[in-house]
DNA sequence: AGGCGTTATGTACAAACGTACATTCTTTGT
DNA sequence: ACAAAGAATGTACGTTTGTACATAACGCCT
């Protein structure tokens, strides 16, 4: 903690090491002082970048739901056809986007909290809205709403369980969803 | 708070005062004295019957797991032939074991703080073991893995989507996932 | 160059927290 | 009936927390 006058875009950082101390300790366990310490920033200057605690935490969150969203949204403009966009929920399930174990875990974080704050669940809304008019665009309505589901289910079972779900049961489990019965 | 002297299973009822107390203000916001006041007791009673707080959060959320395991293993052993367990999964996402606001957002917390702590993550992985265990009695290995982490996604879909799903269309992703290719 | 608005810093403080513990009461076993 | 063991209570204390705020430094515009 040395002189750091002049940090132009602080905040945008601030925001980054709000979310590694939030996947590190849990919303629970995270305080301004743990986050100064990380962003190695004098306590003051997170009382001067947001209101509050909650302030901090929604902006990181809404970062968390707008980046990821971004990639999904990326991920499935760019497959062709059916099969395309087969393999591209495949990779994004099995790929670090959904699968990485800290974004599983600060989603957990996300739903907890937003279930009790309304502006955070706004982000959730959104977030949702937004995954599942990126799928609309391969699929029909139906099939859309349990391939949203299963992918929630198969990201968290492939980062919790025990045994590692192998790419060819998230595919299976995709292909038995999106055919036509 | 009045004289309340011998209080049998005191300790039961804090346990599930704790669980009501985290479903409404969260993991983050519990503490002794939050629970206290809402079991009527005093705060001194909550150090006498619980080493600290993890002691007490491990207590809660192993009743969590242990009552929705319980309840969904006895659904699926009451299920009979290949069309009766497919029903007793669409009952249990749709009905209040799996589908209830108040359990899935306790699931959340406790797999947000089971990330962290190896005494919460041997109760979901029981937790998980067991409800696959369960599965397993009707379904071959494979669709097991798939209907748990479906069984998973559709639940958390159905308490937190906009709009709600119908029980149709969690029947119809199930029979997608079970129905033999 | 110089002033002004913005950004950065360190400290201070009240409130809330977890936990320990001495004391009091109740049940249980003999 | 009485003693021992267990349960229940209230208070007290040290720590951590969120947040406010006075002060200082910096970039930018004229």
């Amino acid at each position: 903690m040395s002189v750091r006058r002049h940090d132009p875009n602080r905040r945008r950082r601030l925001i980054e090491v709000a979310l590694d101390v939030i996947a590190e300790h849990g919303v629970a366990a995270t305080t301004h002082r743990k986050v100064a310490e990380a962003a190695d920033v004098p306590l003051g200057s997170l009382t001067y970048h947001f209101k509050g605690l909650d302030d901090l935490f929604a902006a990181a969150f809404t970062k968390l739901a707008d980046d990821t969203a971004d990639g999904f949204e990326a991920a499935l403009a760019g497959a062709h056809g059916r099969d395309g966009a087969r393999e591209a929920v495949v990779g994004l399930i099995a790929g670090e986007l959904l699968g990485e174990r800290r974004n599983i875990l600060l989603t957990y974080e996300l739903y907890a909290l937003a279930a009790r704050r309304p502006d955070l669940r706004r982000v959730t809304d959104t977030w949702m809205a937004r995954s599942r008019a990126a799928l609309e665009r391969h699929f029909d309505p139906a099939t859309t709403v349990m391939l949203d589901a299963l992918i929630e289910g198969l990201s968290i079972h492939r980062a919790l369980a025990l045994e590692p779900m192998s790419v060819e049961t998230v595919r299976d489990a995709v292909n038995r969803i999106v055919t036509p019965q």
